[in-house]
DNA sequence: TATGAATGAGTCTTCATTCAT
DNA sequence: AATGAATGAAGACTCATTCAT
């Protein structure tokens, strides 16, 4: 699965791989700082040590260059992702573990939100960009865990996933979102803990409780009775 | 004899009036088609048929009509879920509300959504800034819903408003917004209670769903002791 | 010496004569406070609670305005200086007058100074312009005394007129600017004489100090000579 | 690897230092010629033959054009009096000296006078300025002047020196502000003496020219007499 | 490969002045 | 005589991108 450029790398000597590194890196953090309207180009090249017209050698354009820190910062997570699937079995734990590290690149990586969501998705063209691509892959492992969920009963077969997608991305966004601005460490695990809990039970308290408590108590008398009396 | 202001509504005439609303309407239009960085105080003056420096007679500033357009779509949007919460009673009635009113927004006002969240929300001022003012009033209808459930039991009591409002409003987001872009109609009854019902139960499968069968099978066995005791 | 202005006073009703003189009051403040450049039409107008465009029914353009500020600010200037000279005479208590009333032209009217010298002067018509002829009639009189002083043989026959006006208007200028922005009150009094003297004698050491000491002297030896020479 | 910015001069070509000459100069002829707020930048970059924004490659902004057009301007002249001083001993040749370079600022810059009185000092914020260092460093050379000749007994012991600088300075300026428009060459070397003169001397005449002679005979008389007499 | 100069199309905002009513 | 809407010509400053060297 190799990280294709427009330019392609073969053609470059050593040293222009390493200024293209440098440049990404660079843009990554002014990006993520800034917002892709507040980034300069001339902030990233002097960032790095060159000069402004130098960094369009590397990128054709600032979107393009976007687009690269995009898939830069894109491609680790879902690896990482991925080699967690691999680890963890069962619906729940799964879940509640694309919940968990969702919010890890909030913690971690604070500003990819705010660019992916406040920034680029607003650009017309997202519908055919590399970023919805990327976004496609990442949230397909949750597309897997619900339809674990209901392979094995646990979740309802109706649910529909275009819901819960959104529910799970468009929750946690809102929630995080103000954790970006304030000062507060967020407690991760707390956090992840609550929210699976909310996306898996809704918000009403089970009704019937106490009605199967009794139930349950009843069907054991009962058949204690049943037995005894034979 | 006070000095007066073009912003005083009561120094202008019929025709200006006119032209403010026109300027308004203009403004509402081209902010919520391309945001607003992207929007040009000239298109917004092209639009109406005066020179761009007019426009800065009725409103001091390019954020300033922002405000205004921002005002102008909050207040009636609000004081209509005023209304309905007047009109209708009960915790899952009125967040079905809620969420069904929201729901329409994204289908009446398209552009509102991602111009509150994609962009004003990211000026650096947000926090002071009249919208901010305009949000809460509008969530707080939410936070009284939570309330009322909790009050009469339906809800558990330790659901955490922040959460509850970020999977609503989130929620929501992430799974309208796809809609600005496509042309099919969104069925808003349908997707409301669909939405609900992932908030107030989640999404697994209630594991009481047997209890009527268990309750049928108790009936059979104390029918027969019955029966046999005779 | 009537005043006169492009629009006939005569072809103006009671009412309009109360406008225009309410519109030159207002110009007047807003001038000297602010500058040429610094002053807006519309400030001018909202201080009289009329409408900006309608400052042009009286006035053809802000330039014209402008002169007629300058013209009623130094009419009556002009006129005390006038009275003044009818009341002093004698060449040094003519030129202290002066001096002690261009003092008070800094103390009474600042901005006055500013406007003339810092923002009317430059512009490229003044040689042409209504102020220029008001200044040639108020330095007029610096002319007269100069003449009269030299007349009476107190002043050198060379002494140029066009030095001494620069002498004193200058000198003055330079000496009070710093003051309009200092919290100090000027002792006009104290400041008149020590100019006056500074133009009158210069710095230098009158080389002849001891002329009375020496006459003592012999006055001394006379007295000497004649008792023994009984 | 530093980071290199425009204003380093260190980072700039051959060609960028010759264009950053240029528009300096460009600059220096326009502000002089129409004063800061007269100037455009358009207009100075018209006259290098570049496109407008490039002039602020150079200079961040017109202001700070505008503070290295009066630096340019000042150095070589506070050198200049300095190398003056050096050469030049005794009060009254010194006092000459400068009044006779400031001439020659007017007679060869015409306009930085103007710029200087009416434009820049006028500006709100002139006393934390670049240029207010230059003037303070200027005018030193005045009272150092003026403390020799207090030293040395020529010139009275209670001369206030703000006074003086008006006079000189001040009174120049009125004094040379005509010539800017007139076409007549000033005699650099008359107008320089016989303003000395006034500074010195002031206009009066010396009452008791003639007593001093008579004085002088008599005590050469008397002295005779008293010798002989014994 | 890199530099740094140069471009050009904005972008909001100001304000004296005119004009229809 | 007055209003207030409208105009138009600036005017400083920005920034992605191109290009000659």
């Amino acid at each position: 699965m190799p990280v294709t450029h427009p330019t392609d790398r073969s053609s470059r000597s050593k040293r222009g791989q390493l200024r293209h590194a440098e440049i990404l890196d660079a843009a990554c953090v002014v990006f993520l700082e800034k917002g892709y309207e507040g980034t300069l180009v001339s902030e990233i090249a002097a960032r790095v040590g060159v000069v402004e017209g130098n960094v369009f050698r590397y990128f054709p354009s600032k979107r393009d260059l976007l687009n690269a820190v995009l898939h830069s910062l894109y491609e680790p997570l879902i690896a990482d992702v991925d080699a967690g699937f691999a680890r963890i079995e069962g619906f729940r734990a799964r879940l509640r573990f694309l919940i968990w590290r969702h919010i890890r690149v909030y913690t971690e990586t604070p500003g990819l939100a705010r660019l992916v969501l406040h920034e680029v998705r607003t650009l017309a063209d997202y519908p055919t960009s590399v970023l919805h691509d990327l976004q496609l892959r990442y949230t397909d492992y949750l597309r897997q865990t619900l339809q674990q969920g209901q392979a094995s009963g646990e979740v309802q077969h109706d649910t529909d996933f275009e819901l819960l997608r959104a529910q799970v991305y468009g929750g946690l966004e809102h929630l995080l979102w103000p954790m970006l601005f304030s000062r507060r460490k967020t407690d991760v695990d707390a956090t992840a803990d609550r929210f699976t809990q909310a996306i898996l039970n809704g918000i009403t308290r089970p009704r019937n409780a106490s009605v199967e408590d009794r139930l349950e108590r009843l069907e054991r008398l009962m058949t204690q009775r049943l037995k005894s009396a034979r």
